[in-house]
DNA sequence: ATAATTAAGTCAATATGACTGACCTAAATA
DNA sequence: TATTTAGGTCAGTCATATTGACTTAATTAT
């Protein structure tokens, strides 16, 4: 199986090659993450703090039910770490014109640490970057992009319209 | 800030862009686990498990020393885990030639396991990989592996010499 | 030969992030 | 008016991880 194919795939191809990108996605995922993860630590919130600030920064007034769709967590999971949010006064949350729905954005406080928090990453993703050119950057994002499920890839969009 | 930054950088390294590719790699990290999260699920195993699978089918006979350096976790994580697998016989443990280290192989069960859950993910990459050129993946290869700390980096290449 | 270090293990307590299931309220829509 | 939707809550559970303290056995250094 794996002598066929090392004889019938290119060599990028491979699977011991395909092997070493399940590798670099688990570390770079996790040496990604470990910056926030740090300064999270010290205000005894978790990565899944960092998410519901990056998301409600990212889609001011965004609802409730909007940010279940993007994290894929039940209700029950983002409201525990959503009131400790709310409660340390990082997201505000008001009454949409449906006034079943609530609308969440980030305070002032919120803002801080959403943009101390991006700042690593996006330093991060800036210094790897600007080694390469527009068309391997394109190429990397579009691999990336290719990666997400269908549904996925909608709620991706849904964001960045 | 975010205006200078917009007149000053290329468009593809805007903050902007720059958060699209924060998403795209939370996303795509996402959707790339979830395939073996689902055949693991019916074992009642988790993303460690597939963890030390992985790690202990890509390097037979390593030692506990060596996989938790590369996990990055602690030995009292690392033992439910793996004395779960142990004990339901996915991996053997033997005596090394220094008797206090320990090694660890997958067994026959425990390979089938592995291969399993990698070629859920091997087939995935392929697929997405296979629309793009060579310089493209080897551009997608290398910017992951810059994302890499460095101590981190000399454990990906040890496993991989 | 003894002391120090190393590899591995164990016990206990704790935190975080997630889940299921059942149930509730209020508002909007059919 | 009935149904659906948005959101919340209570309770119990599980998986993954942590810190800290301590043990055993084997190897290495003095």
């Amino acid at each position: 199986m794996t002598d066929l194919n090392s004889l019938l795939s290119p060599f990028f191809l491979n699977d011991k090659e395909i092997r070493k990108v399940i590798e670099l996605l688990f570390f770079s995922y996790r040496d990604f993450t470990s910056g926030p993860d740090k300064i999270l630590e010290k205000l005894n919130f978790g990565r899944a703090h960092h998410r519901i600030i990056y998301f409600v920064g990212k889609k001011n007034n965004i609802t409730i039910k909007e940010l279940l769709l993007v994290l894929q967590i039940t209700k029950q999971s983002l409201s525990r770490v959503l009131n400790q949010l709310v409660n340390e006064k990082f997201i505000i949350v008001s009454t949409g014109i449906d006034k079943r729905t609530k609308k969440l954005s980030l305070t002032e406080k919120g803002e801080k640490l959403e943009n101390q928090l991006s700042t690593i990453q996006i330093n991060k993703i800036k210094r790897v970057i600007n080694k390469y050119s527009e068309e391997n950057i394109n190429g990397f994002k579009e691999i990336l992009y290719d990666m997400i499920e269908t549904d996925n890839k909608k709620t991706f969009q849904q964001i960045n319209d």
